[in-house]
DNA sequence: CAGTGTGAAGCACTTCACAGCC
DNA sequence: GGCTGTGAAGTGCTTCACACTG
């Protein structure tokens, strides 16, 4: 298939969210200029994200809501369940598997680490914190799919290269440091310094 | 001003985290290349970065890295106090204002506000957390220029909109959830189920 | 006739390539 | 000689506009 732009990805997140939320007060259609006001783009826009992976709606009457639910969710790769190992056993892995649609969307924590030895064996969560040392053992058992990775800006590629030799190719890094990767592994990095600075630099240059 | 793209800012962002690194380690001079390189780009997009905003450089040499250091701040409006609330007292909040990083570039927390009775009055890092209904009153007092909201997805609209008429101006919101703002009002959304969901895609769409 | 699907045009960001300066 | 600064070319995402269809 044709590369897929990232924004185009991340909309048709955004429209399933919307669509969840139509199926959830029994809506039975949409059309893309009603999707495009609730998610802060255009219907040009909706029509061509959707048309990159075929035709699911009907000219003079829009989009069947469970239907195209259906058709982003599968798109999206939400039709199963994805393993996620939480490293660094801190606040943001905790809020993040607390929030209701991670379970929701199949996304389960299936460990938690750290190497902090005040915080091994403890409880967090509904997990028991590991040794990071035993990442790459675990991972021969409980086959993680995605690694979230949320520890101090220190040796972040350190930690990166014991995920992916933990064989785990999708990381969502929220440490505040630009890391490599080898081929084959996607990461996303989610930075809130540089959303802070973003927001001062806004507003230092406003009229 | 010429208005600068939005990863033009970003990338300015992560100059900075190199070159404070540098600083530390007491270096003089750094190349473009040598930005590029640690900053997950290229040696052109950095020069044109910086082109915006001035000549920065010495050909040959390439830059100062106090000098340079100190103009990107200026770039980020990092010279000055940001006064920040906490909309939302869970742990979103309580990770982003524990970050070394925050106050060390100028971000203060003047207020924690949350609408759960069990929260209103307890502490929370080194605050109280008030009622969000005082907000608006409180802020005629606290001025503060940036609201991070970290709220769950229910009534995101209303926050935001009791954000604005508190004369609140930057956004920084974390709820999941498509939001409006009147113009001159700033947000930044970090989402983190569409990045998610973004891995969940990439892991699908592989060979 | 309302609303989709889609080539074509428009626009914005990135990369190139080289003149200019230290 | 090395590295910056920058017009020009390239690339890719977004918007337009309209043929098409239920």
């Amino acid at each position: 298939m044709k590369r897929i732009a990232d924004s185009t990805v991340r909309r048709l997140s955004v429209y399933l969210r919307y669509l969840e939320e139509l199926e959830a007060r029994s809506i039975a259609t949409t059309s893309s200029d009603e999707l495009a006001a609730h998610s802060g783009t255009t219907s040009a826009q909706v029509r061509k994200d959707l048309s990159f992976f075929g035709s699911f709606g009907k000219r003079g009457l829009g989009y069947s809501v469970p239907e195209l639910t259906d058709r982003i969710r599968q798109i999206l790769g939400l039709g199963r369940e994805w393993r996620v190992v939480i490293v660094g056993a801190g606040k943001i892995g905790s809020a993040l598997s607390n929030y209701r649609g991670f379970a929701q969307r199949g996304f389960t924590v299936v460990g938690v680490y750290d190497n902090d030895p005040r915080k091994i064996g403890k409880r967090w969560d509904a997990q028991t914190v590991r040794d990071i040392v035993e990442l790459e053992d675990d991972a021969r058992r409980d086959r993680p799919d995605i690694a979230v990775l949320a520890i101090p800006a220190d040796d972040v590629q350190g930690e990166v290269d014991r995920i992916v030799r933990a064989g785990i190719r999708a990381i969502l890094n929220f440490a505040p440091a630009q890391v490599n990767a080898p081929p084959g592994v996607t990461i996303k990095n989610v930075n809130m310094a540089m959303e802070l600075e973003g927001l001062s630099y806004a507003l230092s240059h406003r009229e």
